[in-house]
DNA sequence: TTGACTTTACCGACCGGACGGTATAGTTGC
DNA sequence: GCAACTATACCGTCCGGTCGGTAAAGTCAA
């Protein structure tokens, strides 16, 4: 097994554990089970639970970042909203599980998810630059970034379609929003 | 001590160190501890960890209801959407700590906050069939629900007076709805 | 190329402590 | 004295982390 392949093995068994037994009860041995090692196995790769943690934040930082960073990057106005929520619809698409790993994170240490707070932060700083109505766009944030809170706390309260209904509705206001600025300009 | 006021020191107790030992880390002689009474006695006032979890989840959709319950109550145009605004302004103004007690459900196992998204789910039925615009609302809704799901898993991106200018512009954006609708209608 | 040595990856037994929960014996207001 | 309430002592389990070991895969001088 390569390094690469077993750390992803142990971040996914992880991350699964954590929403199906809940956040606060992962343990090394369910963790190393689930990826198919031994616990020493587990605690080569990461050489305590705060390191897993952290990984798994990181994990999903990385994750986020990648598939933010092409569409982001056209640089047209509203781009980094429109990425923001065009990458929320693409999640729900493809069924990706919440990351239930940051609740594991926080559940063991409420300051881990710091460097989640300051990507986001700089996300938003980068949305509001771009944006053709910033508290709109701001607003929009806020709502998605509620939605995707929901999930991660099973609190869910809109169905998909629902969901889908406000997110197109979303959509066309901001077009509206950026369409009426650059007849205005 | 009166039963009452036991019982809500236990459920401060619980609430205060779910926010600053993480919400995975919350053991009954620490909540003993933290009450100012003996285990023995938190077991007598909750005969499981898990009913203190259940009691918690409770105790916050208690405050919630009672919070909501008046303001709503006018049958205006979309009383429940601005009693929910204005609720969770007031919160801020007073300084109310988030529900960490709800993480610590969660953390101990995902089901337990069934009856936070039944609860939610009736509610935001109301903000939309009393809403001049469903959509707006629900929207709304989203965004100051992101808002509370970010202070709560501390990774608020936006500070105070940010968040304050966010609500404001939403709220006068609600009203513009409510009054193009009327004077239409 | 071969044998000595190092590194990488992983295993599983074990330990000490923390934690949930029980049992039981006080204590106090009525 | 009785019922509500609280305190203390204790038990068994689970869990994070350590540790000694193993096996395979390089590395490299002679």
């Amino acid at each position: 097994m390569t390094r690469g392949a077993t750390r992803r093995r142990i971040l996914d068994a992880a991350q699964d554990l954590a929403r199906s037994t809940g956040p606060g009860n992962l343990s090394l041995d369910a963790v190393a089970a689930q990826a198919g090692i031994s616990k020493g196995g587990l605690l080569y790769h990461f050489p305590s639970k705060n390191r897993l943690m952290e990984a798994l934040v990181e994990d999903h930082l990385n994750r986020f970042d990648v598939a933010l960073s092409t569409q982001e990057k056209t640089g047209r106005p509203d781009a980094a909203i429109c990425a923001y929520i065009a990458q929320f619809v693409a999640e729900r698409q493809c069924g990706t599980p919440p990351p239930s790993g940051l609740l594991a994170a926080l559940a063991e240490d409420p300051s881990m998810l710091d460097p989640v707070r300051r990507q986001e932060r700089d996300f938003l700083g980068r949305i509001r630059a771009n944006a053709t109505d910033p508290q709109m766009a701001t607003l929009a944030f806020m709502a998605i970034q509620g939605l995707r809170a929901m999930e991660l706390l099973n609190t869910q309260v809109l169905n998909r379609s629902e969901e889908a209904d406000l997110v197109d509705w979303l959509t066309t206001r901001l077009q509206a929003c950026s369409a009426s600025d650059s007849s205005a300009g």
